[in-house]
DNA sequence: TGATTATTGTTATATTTTTCACAAAACAAG
DNA sequence: CTTGTTTTGTGAAAAATATAACAATAATCA
């Protein structure tokens, strides 16, 4: 239920929300929301209706009933439980943020080929690729963080596949084949940045 | 000239096709390079002819006339300067990474409010922030990449608009204010990787 | 209490984006 | 040189997404 652009609206709205109340606000309207997220307040409220929650005619939206519904959509009651494959600089700065631990996303291993990786400091325990089956089923894990070198996505991917994972943020420039079941988030910086560049105007 | 979506897919297309090209492949078919991209042969084709470029009827398209095209849509003839403020994990890992360079996207300095960040032995020369107008003069900067804490986003920002900066792409999950003139592209991971969750169905 | 105002919820409209369908062109084979 | 095949290029249709418009409703105020 919800579009892809939707859900990626109602996140934002979710950040939002948490940051307005964190100021004190107990009640927003669709025109506070969209002004804190870069939604018009049109597509604010026709979001929050397409998931059933309601607001008080004059009265805005509700803060807490926002936050609240919002954590039910998006499983927000139980912390879910993330690896990362591939230590590397955008690996380790993934694994360190500790954004998503207070999202309820907890990082709880990160995987790596090179053995040099394993005895690094990091914040969350760095095992050889064979220990992959085994953690994913202690926590419980789903999804996956994908930082490999673009050669080696393919070979990540079908790893974590066969050990059960249904969901994959790829960060590498690259498409990967999966099966069906298997959602994968391309999120390709180097494009970012080259389209903003072109959209901006600086290139002429 | 060119939608938002559709520059995203041109540009996914370039990094397609220099892998190709790398593979030996001197002309591609829509539906080849669609295959490489995820993207549908008749949308490949869509987006070539928006941007008016020509393929062969039965020949499919040269591979080196649409790597040159590309270049000169996305201005890759000259590599463009880029900073980034922050370098904190995610700065330091996007400042190290080689993949811009080859695509023509020189990263020529760090800026930290963080005394202790100056000294650190990154790749590139890490400024204070007093620094930064001299050195977006003098590398000619107009693209910045923000990945300083939230909290201090939209400084950093009023900073970087003060000194002339025509574009950001911003890391922080928070809507920046900027003049109507400056671009910003927000890539929030956080979001991603919620959505990812919701969408792959792993929350039920 | 009745008029006024502010804001939601939703329907209608517009715009953007993608898919479908197929004619036009180019090449190959006989 | 004709026939068949492949693949582009594009107009038409469909689907997705966003904007605009406004009626319904709740609060406020005179
Ligand atoms: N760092 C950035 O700013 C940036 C920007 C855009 C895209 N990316 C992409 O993100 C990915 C990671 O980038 P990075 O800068 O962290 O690279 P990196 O080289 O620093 O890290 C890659 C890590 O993956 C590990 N690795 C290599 N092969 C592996 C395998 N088969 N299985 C498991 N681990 C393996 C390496 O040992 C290394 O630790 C790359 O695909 C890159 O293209 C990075
Ligand atoms: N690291 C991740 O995986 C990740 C994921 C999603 C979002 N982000 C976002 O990216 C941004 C950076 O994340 P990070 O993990 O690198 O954080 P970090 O804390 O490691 O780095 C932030 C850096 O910014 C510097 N800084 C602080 N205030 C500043 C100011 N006013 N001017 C200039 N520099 C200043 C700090 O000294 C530090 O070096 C944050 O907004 C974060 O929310 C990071």
């Amino acid at each position: 239920m919800g579009t892809f652009a939707q859900t990626k609206r109602l996140l934002r709205y979710r950040m939002g929300l948490i940051r307005l109340k964190k100021m004190g606000l107990e009640k927003v309207f669709s025109y506070t929301l969209g002004k804190e997220t870069g939604v018009t307040a049109e597509l604010v409220r026709k979001d929050f209706s397409a998931f059933g929650i309601k607001g008080h005619r004059r009265g805005g939206y509700d803060v807490d009933h926002l936050l609240s519904s919002l954590e039910r959509i998006f499983g927000k009651e139980r912390v879910q439980n993330v690896i990362v494959v591939g230590m590397g600089n955008m690996g380790k700065a993934i694994s360190m943020y500790k954004g998503f631990r207070d999202h309820k996303m907890n990082i709880v291993a990160g995987f790596d080929i090179d053995p040099a990786k394993l005895n690094k400091k990091f914040q969350i325990p760095v095992y050889p690729m064979e220990n992959m089956g085994e953690v994913i089923e202690a926590f419980n894990v789903s999804v996956a963080v994908l930082t490999v070198p673009e050669v080696a996505a393919q070979e990540a991917v079908d790893n974590l596949v066969s050990h059960g994972i249904q969901g994959i943020l790829n960060l590498a420039p690259v498409l990967l084949k999966t099966p069906d079941y298997v959602l994968v988030n391309n999120v390709n910086l180097m494009v970012e940045l080259e389209r903003l560049m072109y959209h901006s105007g600086v290139l002429k």
